[in-house]
DNA sequence: CATAGGATCGCCT
DNA sequence: GGCGATCCTATGT
């Protein structure tokens, strides 16, 4: 059944503190964006978490601030957009309060809205894995770029997420080790990364 | 299906 | 100078 509700989450469900706790509601919300004219979008199915603190994988562990991680230390709410291997654009959510640098990175969801638009962008024909399962991938076939680094994703303008009623059970939920961290020694091995079972359209496990 | 190598920008030592 | 919160293509099963 479709819910008729399709609500912008606000700031305050970003500025809480459990960042963990956020990482999991974010599963079954719809990441959105309005990008060049075009509405893109679908269900989100996996996400990592990263904390400013007791987490060595987290651009902002022990507050290390720079030009690219200033953004991290705003309040929740915003995005947090940086580019890794010199080609692929991450897009993460900050969460917390201001100086407490939290956030989450979106690491794939299952294209619904518009498709056709997703795959022109990634050069792809049809709806296969390839499409949106990675977060390098998925910034590219909804068009988040550099330039969407520190915006809001609250106002439904750009870049924003919505609640449209999918509810996800705990039983649902599957906790893994986080992708790529292996320099953060054993802070590697914390299971932050969350992503439904059974879903097809979540990035390949390591 | 598994692995290897290349692309190339920003931050670090 | 090294390497990363990655992805693609080519190659050998």
């Amino acid at each position: 059944m479709l819910s008729d509700e399709h609500t912008i989450i606000q700031a305050d469900f970003y500025q809480r503190s459990e960042v963990l706790q956020i990482s999991r509601e974010l599963l079954g919300k719809y990441l959105i964006t309005e990008i060049d004219g075009e509405v893109a979008g679908g269900m989100i199915v996996e996400t990592e978490a990263y904390s400013h603190i007791n987490d060595r994988a987290c651009h902002s562990h022990l507050s290390r601030r720079t030009n690219r991680t200033e953004i991290m230390f705003h309040a929740g709410g915003v995005a947090y957009v940086y580019k890794v291997y010199g080609f692929h654009f991450l897009f993460n959510i900050i969460t917390n309060v201001a100086d407490k640098a939290d956030a989450v990175l979106i690491r794939a969801i299952e294209p619904v809205i518009n498709p056709e638009i997703m795959q022109q962008r990634r050069n792809l024909a049809g709806l296969t894995y390839r499409l949106t399962a990675g977060p390098g991938m998925l910034t590219q076939a909804l068009g988040i770029g550099k330039q969407h680094y520190g915006i809001p994703v609250t106002t439904g303008e750009h870049i924003w997420i919505e609640d449209r009623g999918v509810k996800i059970a705990p039983e649902e939920i599957v906790a893994s080790p986080r992708v790529g961290v292996d320099y953060a020694g054993e802070d590697a091995l914390l299971p932050w990364r969350f992503r439904l079972r059974e879903n097809k359209w979540t990035s390949r496990a390591k």
